[in-house]
DNA sequence: TGCGTCAGGTTTACCGGTAACGTAGCTTAA
DNA sequence: TTAAGCTACGTTACCGGTAAACCTGACGCA
């Protein structure tokens, strides 16, 4: 006998020597299968539950080297309003289902979330979905070994390890670029954060930069912060531009976070917008909306993706078919802002 | 042989095969035990590698009953923004030191909340943390019975099922309550969202009402909807309120979300602020604090209480002393809509 | 009477890792 | 010289659940 202490919990083949059967029947009935009395099914389930039975998924899962019903989500931040929304279409749908979501976060960087992914993987879940498509080697060569479903989100791709789900950060920033042009504005600028790793961000910008200098009147200038895009780096941002081009006649923020920081500073200083000054943000966020201005902004379905992404995931696991990049539309909200 | 499809990956026996040593001292030099020659360390290492061996944590944690790197939360909504910063508090702390964080949602809900104690027990877990000090019956026992370390976060109690950290909400609206009537507020209102079961926000709104019975100025009216409290229901809430009692003096909302909705409406209706109508939120988001006002609130240490949390997790799983209750003091932010 | 069938089970053999204990060969100190 | 000790491993016995195969008595039926 290894453990000296006394086990407090029943398992199967306590439940069984109570009720006089086998383990093997304690665990079909309490899998509710058939091929037994009402008596014996009655019970077993009466025993198991006086006993206080708490089922050791440990174990079934790692019987069955299939489907323990665990799925990894990696996002970049979890303190993005953003992500708080995709995590929870993705908890919603998954644990109707019976899933449990284990959760990390990589900071956006790709090392990190091959550590993440080096982890999860040998709790052999069912599947795993991350957010862009940023990835090193050695995350795609474990995800692939492990044969499991993955799901890309946020940013799409055309040649997804598994699944895609989301939108191009890329085409975002164009339509911005075009809409701020149709609005008269040339002298336009950009204030971000975290340049070196948030591909996606920067996408949006090459994006916008792109719109720009194919309508002729190309990005002026812009201000990144090495910190992560919040309130006060858009509200220090937009200062540290305007001091170096008082002139521009907009600002693309990186996120809707920042743009409200930046929408701040014009408040503060009596810049007037968008009359002196156009601000556009990106993401959606819902406290974007009712600032006394509506911001002009993209809304990212958040929740949908989230959705769609553990969507995807089961019906891969379920062997149903299911399309390799799900396209989910963002909506440029015009607002007041610009 | 029941599998017919060939395993694809690799385990410790295939390794021990290929190196010409025992799978158990393939365990133990990849667990970084001692008591073997440099050759065969390097060796094992080496096959370990070239086999792409990834170890499986189902198998250890479960041939260990105790300890399985996985930790549990739930909190009430993944959408809130504290909570973000709370998961993030937790995961950063916890993922450090290689634990796996699996989350769940309970909407505001002790039933729901107990279903996903039940799903995540099987797990055998390492620990489990939980929002509020309001649980089921059914997830006590199950907790209790478990015998794993379970900390309480945001609602302190101060008969904790094992710990808990946190601050008191009933006291947040006593010094809200004192505050606004220092201010020299007379008649106030209360803007809050899901009554019956967001029993924490009841207790900052019990408190503000005890603080100002107290001073001789009741609380004068309440607007409660049915709806999860964001900017909206803050926006319409106010409208409603003020419809009924035109004559109000300041509002306490829910939390900041609600209350810049509040601003919002204010804003749009040429209610000054605080000169006509004081405005106070709660929750501390980093928005309240770039507003063109910087909004009066309580600044809730969100991503330190997530922390603590796990410390306190991981002392207890360690066996160091630490105590059962940890008080995080929140902070009344005076601000300027009061 | 003999045999097939079916309900209602039981038995067996793992899943992949780990703790506890065992052991061969060599060194070392009394 | 010899027992004790150390190094570097190997062996055994599980952890709790599950699939697959096997068993058994009762009943129907030719």
């Amino acid at each position: 006998m290894r453990s000296v202490e006394r086990k407090t919990k029943a398992n199967l083949e306590d439940i069984a020597r109570v009720a006089g059967v086998s383990k093997m029947t304690v665990s079909r009935v309490l899998r509710g299968g058939s091929g037994f009395s009402d008596d014996t099914r009655a019970r077993v389930r009466r025993i198991a539950e006086d006993m206080g039975y708490v089922p050791n998924r440990l174990a079934a899962a790692f019987a069955l080297d299939q489907a323990s019903t665990l799925v990894g989500m990696c996002v970049p931040r979890l303190t993005s309003g953003l992500f708080g929304h995709v995590l929870d279409g993705v908890d919603r749908a998954l644990s109707r289902l019976g899933f449990q979501v284990m959760i990390g976060s990589n900071n956006h960087s790709a090392e990190e979330e091959e550590a993440w992914v080096r982890q999860i993987v040998a709790w052999r879940p069912s599947g795993v979905i991350l957010s862009g498509r940023n990835h090193t080697a050695g995350t795609v060569d474990l995800l692939r070994n492990a044969g499991m479903p993955v799901v890309e989100i946020w940013e799409l791709t055309t040649s997804p390890i598994d699944m895609a789900v989301g939108f191009s950060h890329f085409d975002c920033g164009v339509e911005i670029g075009q809409f701020v042009i149709r609005r008269g504005r040339r002298r336009a600028g950009f204030v971000g954060a975290l340049s070196r790793s948030d591909v996606m961000g920067q996408a949006r910008l090459q994006g916008f930069e792109a719109a720009l200098a194919r309508a002729g009147h190309p990005l002026a200038d812009r201000e990144v912060l090495h910190d992560s895009p919040g309130f006060y780096p858009g509200y220090y941002g937009l200062e540290t531009l305007l001091a170096r081009r008082p002139d521009l006649d907009v600002v693309y923020f990186h996120n809707d976070e920042m743009a409200i920081g930046g929408l701040a500073y014009c408040q503060s200083r009596g810049i007037r917008v968008p009359d002196d000054l156009g601000i556009v943000g990106w993401g959606g966020m819902e406290a974007a909306s009712v600032l006394p201005r509506r911001l002009t902004t993209t809304v990212v379905p958040t929740t949908a993706i989230g959705k769609a992404a553990a969507e995807a995931l089961v019906a891969r696991l379920k062997g149903e078919p299911c399309q390799d990049v799900t396209v989910v539309p963002t909506r440029l909200v015009p607002g007041e802002t610009a």
